[in-house]
RNA sequence: GCUGGCGUAGCUCAGAGGUAGAGCAGCUGAUUCGUAAUCAGCAGGUCGUCGGUUCAAAUCCGACCGCCAGCUCCA
């Protein structure tokens, strides 16, 4: 018997038997690893632990805490389920059952029936008895035709359409106590390793993701080790509920989603304003600092605009219809870029003027699909922090440079630490796709790089995902729900110059094309302040709290000077309400902790007699006395400093 | 847009063929109180909308509207 080298994580090399498996490699190593161990991975390649390697490889013994090894254990997890739903639901037919990012799913066609909440516990309960029998996952290669021939009297339709795309090619089934699934693999050794198992929803997935396909009943799932981990998974869920952005804008009157108005048009609260207009004041400031010129333009403008742009008719299908007026037609603008273009053409431009960046907090209309709506992260109508920058090539690197700094500026004062950036090239296989000169591209990306290098940015460049006029830097935000949010965005433009034919004069003498930076910091505030307030679970810092101090007297005796402190903090230009109810203490306190008051100051005899106040800091509690004047002059400095913690 | 689930008072929910109920919020009164709910009374609803079945519908059936989850989409 001949032997192979294998080579671990660490370096290291040992000599095994030709056509030993990562069971025994596991083994060899120790009892505590073989009983951990749910995959192997294989000169990067994840297999299975009963799987023979037959020549010299890398191997990595792959565990949970590994993601290979999350990835093997939630497949084996839908298959598990596949096996258990075959037990109950004879007949049914099977699409794909994948792992995803937090656990997996099975498509599955049922012909008329809907699962049901009581169907998910049958499963769930089939699942965890078949744990228990602890069944291996088994291996088997056939020949196409062999396996076309299983499925094909078994009447899986959707795994013969699969099996198309493999003609000519080994196929490898995997089969689980009675269930045979056509699957690469890998699997976990056997059942007895999913310990705990929650089945979280279902919901209906077009086959193959093509809304012209069938929609089948996608069923989630979730699996692990420990029940530890589930607690805390599901814990996580919990608390993305209690944190969701339509559920506390509607407690805390920041936003207001109404049929009357309709669908994605939110409107905007008092306390919310507050908020929007804090923000905004925040950028127009840091925007004054570094150059920009503040403009306003109309809601709608004439299509033709957008038939220069190139975007109608192309993104024609999400927009608003066209209206009339007139022999013209209109459109509820899709975007700021046109109008502020016809600001820069209004006049002539000296080399010596650029770059010119014209600013604005536009608001526009999208048709998004009714079921793409969702609260204020997918509107129909929303603001855009906009600025279009015109500048000359060789001003590029560096405007990017500063716009990069004043999102980056944006982001550490509200407190997302952990942003992520795309940079997003043109693929140069399909380079028709694309409008610009080849040079000027390659120029942009090469500069965009630096510009991000420079500017010690997190990011990784995607091939092909650039607009179809220039390259762009995304800024990616993780929510506590996990998912992502694309916020800011830069994006460097050489088509739309062309197509409105702007220009500047040279120091030659001669007209030449400016090129345009599109960028916005928030992206849309719709979208930021949705972010934001489940970022924050709605308790926001102090300087951007709608309201950020409640006065409340012990008894009406004090409410004349409760009155006179509520005034002093006006002056000082603090967001303040008088609480005179004829309440007890406690009862107000806890009213305004329930509604995230940043500080309530107690006001009580004691408090009257020394001209000070009572500091209840939310969340914190009671924070003792303090002179009025000293509390004014620490509030004022943690809103001005814009602090984000206490 | 598609599939499924859900729509009862401002909010959270109970009622599952016999004619609508609780807690909180609101209003009125009493209470004047020191760091997360004082007590009592009052008021509040064509049970999402429209149609059908029935002696009788919040409850059963159908259509529509809205919300939620996911799919598709997102210049």
């Amino acid at each position: 018997m001949s032997t192979i080298k294998i080579t671990f994580p660490d370096n290291s090399v040992r000599e095994f038997e030709n056509g030993v498996n990562g069971i025994q490699i596991s083994e060899s190593i120790s009892k505590k690893l073989a009983a951990e161990a749910l995959a192997v991975e294989v000169d990067g390649e994840v297999w299975d632990m009963s799987r023979p390697i037959n020549k010299d490889a890398e191997v990595k013994i792959l565990k949970w805490q590994d993601d290979g090894g999350k990835y093997t254990y939630w497949h084996s997890s839908a298959h598990l389920m596949a096996e258990a739903i075959e037990e109950i639901f004879p007949g049914t037919k099977f699409g794909i059952g994948p792992p995803i990012e937090n656990g997996f799913y099975y498509d599955i066609d049922m012909g008329d029936h809907a699962i049901t909440a009581d169907d998910l516990a049958k499963i769930e309960g089939k699942m965890a008895e078949y744990t228990q029998h602890d069944f291996p996952y088994i291996r088997k290669e056939l020949s196409w035709q062999e396996a076309y021939d299983y499925f094909k009297q078994k009447g899986d339709d959707y795994k013969l359409e699969l099996l198309e795309e493999h003609k000519n090619e080994k196929i490898s089934l995997y089969k689980v106590g009675k269930f045979t699934d056509l699957c690469y693999g890998p699997h976990v050794p056997s059942t007895g390793r999913i310990k705990f198992i929650k089945l979280l929803n279902v919901a209906g997935a077009y086959w193959r993701g093509s809304e012209k396909n069938k929609m089948l009943q996608r069923i989630y799932g979730i699996s692990f080790p420990s029940k530890k981990e589930l607690d805390e998974y599901l814990y996580r869920v919990e608390e993305a509920k209690r944190r969701d952005h339509r559920k506390l804008g509607t407690e805390l009157e920041i936003f207001l989603l109404t049929p009357k108005v309709g669908g994605g048009l939110p409107l905007w609260l008092p306390k919310g304003t507050i908020i929007r207009e804090t923000l905004e004041n925040f950028l127009r400031q840091e925007q004054k600092k570094r150059g920009y010129l503040a403009v306003v333009t109309p809601h709608i403008g004439n299509l033709n605009l957008y038939k220069t742009s190139g975007h109608y008719p192309y993104y024609k299908d999400s927009q608003f219809s066209p209206i009339k007026v007139e022999n013209e037609e209109y459109l509820l603008k899709p975007m700021n870029c046109p109008h502020h273009f016809q600001i820069y053409a209004a006049k002539p431009h000296s080399y010596r003027d650029l770059p010119i960046r014209l600013s604005e907090f536009g608001t526009v209309y999208r048709y998004e699909q009714s079921g793409e709506l969702n609260g204020l992260t997918r509107v129909r109508s929303f603001t855009v922090d906009d600025s279009h920058m015109f500048v000359r090539q060789d001003q590029l690197k560096a405007e990017v440079c500063d716009v990069i700094d004043l999102i980056q500026l944006v982001f550490n004062t509200l407190g997302f630490k952990d942003f992520t950036t795309r940079l997003s090239f043109r693929d140069p296989l399909n380079k028709e796709k694309y409008g610009g000169a080849d040079e000027l591209w390659d120029r942009a990306e090469r500069e965009i790089l630096e510009a991000a290098e420079e500017m010690k940015l997190n990011y990784k460049v995607a091939i092909g995902e650039a607009a179809f006029y220039g390259p762009k830097i995304d800024f990616l935000v993780k929510d506590v729900l996990g998912r992502t949010w694309q916020l800011g965005t830069v994006q460097i433009d050489y088509v739309m110059p062309e197509r409105f034919n702007l220009e500047y004069v040279g120091s030659d003498g001669q007209k030449h094309r400016p090129v345009v930076i599109h960028r916005a910091p928030f992206g849309s505030l719709e979208r930021f302040i949705g972010v934001l307030i489940e970022h924050y679970a709605g308790e926001f810092p102090l300087w951007l709290s709608p309201l950020q101090v409640v006065v409340m007297p012990i008894t009406d005796a004090q409410n004349e000077y409760a009155a006179s402190v509520v005034n002093k903090l006006k002056q000082a230009e603090i967001r303040v309400e008088l609480d005179t109810r004829n309440e007890k203490i406690n009862y107000k306190i806890r009213e305004h902790e329930l509604k995230k008051v940043p500080y309530m100051l107690i006001v009580g005899d004691k408090e009257k007699n020394s001209n000070s106040v009572s500091i209840r800091r939310h969340k914190k509690g009671d924070l003792g006395s303090q002179p009025l004047n000293e509390f004014i002059k620490s509030v004022t400095e943690e809103i001005e400093n814009k602090k984000i913690t206490s």
